[in-house]
DNA sequence: CGGCTTTGACCTGCGC
DNA sequence: GCGCAGGTCAAAGCCG
């Protein structure tokens, strides 16, 4: 194989939180409105916060199998191995996701390939290919439920550059995140952080309607806005997407990617 | 000829 | 101690 193309190593923070969930029965969409406004205005503070000065304090959430990394320690910043591992979620081609090719930019060299319980999919073993000088390694694995969707399981950070950063549209869908949305719906944002883009996938991997692109200058005020747009038409639907958006943007907030 | 994928075997942690 | 499941090794082979 060969490479050519390069892109960003979106990394996304393992966590996702389960914010919205509790209590929505009765509720007029204005005081819906309010609560999601003001959910927005906290989140935003503590993007700033949190972009302001630095804070790598992440939230350790297992998905499912969690290493055996307990992480817990602070303060020892010696030469810790650093375990960090970053999920991702990303649309791939649909003969990438066959061969569970993951464009990030940089070059792999694959190493197994296992079969695991409760994926249908392989899961491929992949190290970064500047051998041991850089100690990255990343599993990738189709999703289950939506096979033009790639998994991958980042652990560790390179220690050398990539040639140039394609787009890596990393996606966040309500069907993996929790009981609070079942709706189909996704939020897609470019690895640069230029744009995004709100989807509405049927279920399949193919019906991917896009609904609206945003660009990043406008991020938070055109986020609102279209929270407020789909509000009005279906709050049930921005429910999940808000759990989309959110989970997606303290993915982006853990890796400081703005 | 060199680097990389392929693929089954091997290793290891963990639960019973 | 055994078996399972996930992770890695390494021999063989493919391809530029
Ligand atoms: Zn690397």
């Amino acid at each position: 194989m060969d490479d050519g193309e390069c892109s960003s190593p979106t990394g996304s923070g393992a966590g996702l939180l389960p914010l919205f969930g509790p209590s929505t029965p009765p509720e007029s969409l204005e005081e819906k409105l309010r609560r999601l406004s003001a959910e927005n205005r906290r989140l935003t503070g503590a993007l700033d916060a949190i972009l302001a000065g630095d804070r790598p304090q992440l939230r350790p959430l297992a998905t499912s199998p969690a290493p055996s990394n307990a992480a817990a320690m602070d303060a020892g910043v010696t030469a810790e191995p650093r375990p960090r591992v970053r999920t991702v979620h990303a649309r791939a081609e649909p003969a990438d996701a066959e061969a569970n090719i993951l464009k990030d930019g940089y070059q792999w060299r694959k190493y197994g390939q296992k079969v695991t319980r409760d994926n249908p999919y392989p899961r491929a073993y992949f190290r970064c290919a500047y051998a041991p000088s850089c100690p990255v390694k990343k599993k990738v694995q189709r999703s289950a439920e939506d096979k033009s969707m790639l998994v991958a399981q980042y652990e560790g950070e390179h220690n050398h550059a990539q040639c140039v950063q394609s787009e890596l549209v990393s996606d966040a869908s309500t069907s993996q995140q929790g009981p609070s949305g079942s709706l189909p719906c996704s939020i897609s944002i470019n690895s640069l952080g230029r744009t995004i883009t709100l989807g509405l996938t049927n279920q399949g991997s193919d019906g991917h309607a896009v609904v609206g692109e945003v660009a990043a200058p406008e991020f938070r005020k055109v986020m609102v806005d279209e929270m407020v747009t789909l509000l009005k038409n279906d709050s049930e639907f921005m429910e999940s997407l808000t759990s989309a958006v959110t989970a997606r943007m303290m993915e982006k907030i853990s890796n400081r990617i703005f």
